[in-house]
DNA sequence: AACCAGGACGTGA
DNA sequence: TCACGTCATGGT
């Protein structure tokens, strides 16, 4: 089979980092197989999570707070909630202003995101139907398509492509798409890359996709200028074991 | 000591 | 539609 130029380099992506295991979650020490378990809460081979309600929001949070901020900090934030109690709405709720402006201090803007987190926790509680439309999530004070789509792929396994300014750095670095598309042409254009496949296969791939950008992204992407040393552009012969993964774009 | 981070929003052309 | 300023802490 003929891989499509965006196959091709979530394969090579897939081939040099691994699988990502994201959504990272901060009980996952509790699941039932430890040699799943990571450290901060990956867990890669594991698409089953999340599997209920809470896992699902915290998510939602994660993915608002980490808007223009390292992962890191959000573990902060969440950990500073956790102390209170577990990561639900109902908690988040019960939380004074003061403290929760406190506890999310460490990912900035933090008097903003705890408006976001206020509204969007009581359109959580409130929500019909139970998976969420992207209108829907866009409609929410401090929801842009990044965050939107962020949800629907990792909390409601919905087959939408997440794209980040890594995303758009890569693909023009890597001309497999002309500068300034903006972002639903980028999304557009790597989902119809993955249009034949089954929609399972289609939330493990973009689910794996975006991830594994971030992570070559941050090693290639972020500083100027952009690309410096990726191996992707360097040559194909750097890219080693493309051919041995164990699974692939279709599962 | 600038620069950047797993963006979104409000404003004015 | 788009370019630009603003929001803010923390790590390198």
């Amino acid at each position: 089979m003929k891989l499509n130029p965006f196959e091709s380099l979530y394969i090579k992506l897939l081939a040099l980092y691994g699988p990502r295991g994201w959504w990272p979650l901060t009980d996952y020490a509790h699941q039932p197989d430890p040699l799943l378990t990571t450290a901060k809460g990956y867990h890669p081979l594991d698409y089953s999570l999340p599997n209920n309600d809470d896992q699902r929001y915290e998510i939602c949070i994660g993915a608002i707070l980490t808007q223009n901020t390292t992962f890191a900090s959000v573990v902060t934030a969440l950990q500073a909630i956790r102390r209170v109690g577990p990561i639900t709405p109902e908690v988040l709720m019960g939380l004074s202003d003061v403290a929760l402006k406190q506890a999310i201090r460490p990912v900035g803007y933090f008097n903003q995101k705890a408006d976001y987190l206020r509204s969007f926790t009581l359109w959580f509680i409130n929500r019909n139907p139970k998976i969420p439309t992207r209108n829907a999530l866009l409609d929410l004070r401090g929801l842009g398509p990044e965050t939107a789509d962020s949800m629907l792929l990792y909390a409601w396994k919905q087959p939408q492509m997440v794209v980040d300014a890594y995303t758009q750095r890569l693909l023009f670095s890597l001309k497999l798409l002309p500068e300034k598309s903006g972002y639903s042409n980028v999304k557009a254009a790597i989902e119809q890359a993955f249009s034949q496949s089954k929609t399972a296969d289609k939330v493990m791939a973009f689910q794996e996709f975006h991830a594994l950008i971030v992570e070559h992204g941050k090693l290639f992407y972020s500083r100027r200028p952009y690309g410096l040393n990726d191996p992707l552009i360097a040559g194909e012969d750097n890219v080693q074991n493309a051919d041995e993964l164990h699974f692939n774009a279709k599962g």
